[in-house]
DNA sequence: CGGACAAGCTGA
DNA sequence: CAGCTTGTCCGG
């Protein structure tokens, strides 16, 4: 007798085979489905997990050296296998997202789910949940309720996943729904033991989307906008799309709520389902500064900004009382009008153009024009730059106030009443008087695809620094803008920012770009051949948008990632991100 | 990916 | 031609 002999897929990010090992009788127990494994491949020692029995009877197998630990579930071993193929990569590296951090030899008892008072606020769509719903919250709704209401219409043993944008939101969340007696699998070492033995609840970050359960009821992403729910480098997975396949697959519900809607999420699901209860209520008070009436010596130190700063700063609470929040390190430059000071946009895709070779460029769409103002038809412009720590000293002498420079770069301490930052201080402070969006432009016009989303989403996050405007504690946001009728300014000051998502849906018809299309990004030193090879085996069109990057274009994401399939990647290295920065 | 092995290069 | 570098192949 042989003992059975086992298909293992190895740890080896540039190898898609999968090879047969024969199981030991003394690992024969521990050998099972998933199961990460030691084996030895080509005179090294690697690890891999374990796909299926194998299936010719081929003599002369390797031995599986060691079993580590429990791995994936037959249900995500699949899922890992398809978004190979979605985002153009190998299953080792999705089977390594389904792996725990840490070696996991056996599972601990689940909890039962106990009776449950439901909870008031946001409820999810009605009986029976639609297999994907869009949820449309106000920027500053609290999702608990959401979770509760989900929770008690899933199948009875069955597992939610709730996926965040950040540690901290989970662990507040899970924090809170603790408090509420339920049983809360949350980030830590023992989540994915937890999440594969069965527990009720689950919440997590992106990864928790590659967590193992025996049976799935539903998930729920929160904040589904989060730039921090898709992954930048390839492979460019994102928790929506991980998600939509698992629970399509599950046939059970995915529900994704945010307060601002991506084209993606909105043209997968339609109609997006606004909850009646919300919407103006749920987002801050707003004012809007247009910069363009104020006295240009001021720069981003308006009369506005002053007056708000002196009554915020005149009310008690801890520090800070004030938060001004400005892009970057401002060194992005903004090209204005000298005479109608309206910021110089593409008049294609409406991003900031650059003075190059005695022409306007879009360093987005790559559109060129003539040095003339869309809005007034001068022909004049003049750079305009700020940056964190010049106006960190412009506030110190006009508010004679302690100014603290805050950035990803600089360590957590003790702050002054006022802040001056960049989106980093978004996740440093939860609550303060008065949120400044020092200059919107700069991400309205951002030369991005995504541009005006992002924008948005910065706005969202400043908003929950303040509260509702239902809300007697509430600060105030101050929006500054040359722009005080674009559309995303508007949407803010409504508290419904619906026509943002209109209109960036129509120009991306127009355009004819995801979610119309579906674009890959090639760079690296095969880059160039690769396309060539792929465009002359058909259904795929590429661009060189920028020396060195590449983009191929489909009519759909199956056709894409077909043709990204048939790619022959023995050549020179090419890096291929699918649906490249959520365009 | 990365170890094995072959072929190429250098200097005495 | 020993000893080292560089390149190509392929995995159970």
């Amino acid at each position: 007798m042989d003992g059975r002999a086992v298909s293992v897929a190895p740890d080896v990010a540039a190898l898609h085979r999968r090879f047969d090992y024969l199981v030991p009788a003394h690992l024969d127990d521990r050998a099972v489905l998933g199961a990460s494994v030691r084996v030895v491949l080509h005179g090294r020692k690697v690890n891999g997990w374990i796909m299926g029995e194998a299936e010719g009877t081929s003599a002369a197998l390797r031995p599986i050296e060691a079993v580590r630990g429990l791995g994936p579930n037959a249900e995500l071993l699949e899922l890992a296998s398809w978004a190979a193929w979605r985002w153009a990569s190998t299953p080792a590296r999705f089977l390594r997202a389904a792996s725990p951090d840490r070696n996991v030899a056996s599972l601990p008892k689940a909890p039962r789910l106990g009776h449950l008072e439901p909870v008031a606020g946001v409820r999810a769509p009605s009986s029976p949940l639609p297999a994907l719903s869009v949820l449309t919250l106000g920027a500053v709704e609290d999702p608990l309720p959401l979770v509760v209401d989900l929770l008690q219409r899933i199948e009875a043993g069955a597992s939610l996943l709730v996926v965040a944008p950040t540690d901290a939101f989970a662990q507040r969340l899970v924090a809170r729904l603790g408090r509420l007696g339920l049983p809360v699998a949350g980030p830590g070492p023992d989540q994915w033991a937890q999440a594969r033995a069965g527990w009720p609840l689950i919440v997590g970050t992106r990864s928790a989307a590659w967590l193992s359960v025996p049976v799935l009821g539903a998930a729920l992403i929160l904040d589904a906008h989060a730039s921090t729910l898709r992954e930048e480098g390839a492979p460019t997975w994102s928790a929506f799309g991980v998600l939509r396949e698992r629970c399509g697959r599950a046939g059970v519900p995915l529900l994704v709520a945010t307060p601002c809607p991506t084209p993606e999420l909105a043209h997968a699901s339609s109609p997006v389902v606004a909850p009646g209860s919300v919407g103006r209520r749920a987002w801050p008070v707003v004012t809007v500064c247009d910069l363009g009436d104020e006295d240009p010596r001021l720069g981003l130190l308006s009369d506005q900004l002053t007056r708000l700063c002196r009554r915020a700063l005149a009310e008690d609470g801890p520090n800070p009382k004030v938060v001004v929040l400005l892009n970057r390190t401002g060194r992005s430059k903004l090209l204005v009008c000298r005479s109608c000071r309206a910021v110089a946009v593409c008049t294609r895709c409406e991003a900031a153009v650059q003075l190059t070779a005695e022409q306007l460029s879009c360093p987005r769409c790559h559109a060129t024009r003539p040095v003339v103002c869309q809005g007034c038809g001068a022909t004049a412009m003049k750079q305009l730059r700020v940056g964190v720590t010049r106006l960190a000293e412009q506030l110190t002498a006009l508010l004679r106030a302690e100014v603290t420079e805050v950035t990803a770069a600089t360590d957590t301490g003790p702050v002054g009443p006022v802040v001056v930052g960049t989106e980093a201080v978004l996740s440093r402070f939860r609550r303060c008087r008065l949120v400044v969006v020092a200059d919107v432009d700069q991400h309205l016009v951002a030369p991005r695809m995504a541009a005006a989303d992002e924008a948005l989403a910065l706005i969202v996050g400043a908003a929950r620094m303040v509260g509702a405007r239902s809300d007697a504690r509430a600060g105030s946001l101050l929006l500054q803008t040359r722009l005080p009728q674009h559309r995303v300014v508007q949407g803010v000051v409504a508290g419904d920012v619906g026509g943002v998502l209109d209109h960036e849906l129509e120009q991306r018809r127009r355009l004819g770009l995801p979610p119309y299309s579906a674009i890959a990004r090639l760079r690296g030193p095969g880059a160039r051949a690769a396309v060539a090879a792929l465009e002359a085996s058909g259904g795929v069109d590429g661009v060189e948008v920028e020396p060195g990057t590449w983009w191929l274009q489909a009519s759909t994401t199956e056709a894409l990632c077909d043709a990204l399939g048939r790619l022959d990647r023995t050549g020179e290295p090419v890096v291929v991100q699918v649906d490249p920065d959520g365009i």
